[in-house]
DNA sequence: GTTTGACTGTTATATTATAACAATTACAAT
DNA sequence: ATTGTAATTGTTATAATATAACAGTCAAAC
């Protein structure tokens, strides 16, 4: 299975090419591969799942790493803005893209029960919203698609 | 021009229904339409521009009410869930349904630079990730559609 | 008139996020 | 080699958003 999140998949190579990307993308924008960035982006990739920047933050202390809030902030927008991450606004937490290079309006599928979050590349999911747009000469500069509920394997836990 | 948002309307029209309906409502639901529950109604309805809790706060205390912040949410909150007021997702802020009564999975055009927010009723624009959730056998329970840009008068403003 | 449940008041604290500035590094220009 | 400079990291402090917990009040139902 090619999909990510709650379809199973080679989660190895997963990581192994989008740490590449990441590392390309950074030579290729005179941007630096820095430890810290590559160890938050790592984190992220270790799971689909939404991560807090707090949880992010626990995991590099214990790593020795320094863990002041700032840190995490702002190892997480670098990913934001480089497009290798996305912020899921319904949870204040992150998750790793994976539609990395592509440019897209993701949306996402998120369990709130395990946190586990699939991204879809959905320009048709706002396409009504565009049209509404136009129609109220409102300029789209960004935009907010998250489906919440519980994914097969939550209910079928919690049905046990 | 009867929409909401980037719009005009009559707009005191617009609150007097939507402070009936909530008055309806509780009436039939055995609920009370306290001060609290329409003060902060009202403050939401004034414009279609979304509100931080801890605007509706200041709102509040300058009126002598109490306020602390769980006046403020648990106001809002009884307002979401009944249908008469949505949590902007993106701004981490609260709007006035302008659909009241209409089941409806809501999507949102959002100024950044002005607030002011128009609602539509968009069944259909997540109409993509109920597919791809029914592929992945995910059951969804709530949604966030919202778009992040500019309205017309604030590009105009900016332009000067 | 007492019980009950809904609503309000209040304190305290948790969680999420950013401003501001100092220190360090890496590399480029001279 | 030295210095300038821009990017990155370190750190302190604080802002902004949100909730837990429980005590008080009030009105309706019995």
């Amino acid at each position: 299975m090619a999909d990510s999140g709650f379809h199973h998949h080679d989660h190895f190579k997963c990581m192994e090419d989008a740490l590449q990307a990441l590392q390309n993308h950074c030579g290729a924008e005179g941007l630096k591969f820095t430890p810290l960035r590559k160890r938050v982006f790592e984190i992220l990739l270790e799971e689909h799942k939404a991560l807090g920047a707090y949880d992010i933050l626990a995991r590099l202390r214990e790593e020795g790493f320094s863990a002041q809030p700032p840190v995490a902030y702002r190892h997480l927008d670098f990913l934001v803005t480089h497009g290798f991450a996305h912020k899921i606004e319904r949870l204040n937490a992150f998750i790793a893209c994976t539609h990395i290079g592509a440019v897209h309006d993701p949306a996402f599928l998120i369990c709130r029960e395990c946190r586990t979050v699939s991204e879809t590349m959905s320009d048709s999911s706002i396409l009504a919203l565009h049209h509404k747009a136009s129609d109220a000469d409102f300029q789209i500069e960004d935009s907010v698609v998250e489906a919440i509920g519980t994914c097969l394997d939550c209910r079928q836990t919690d049905a046990r």
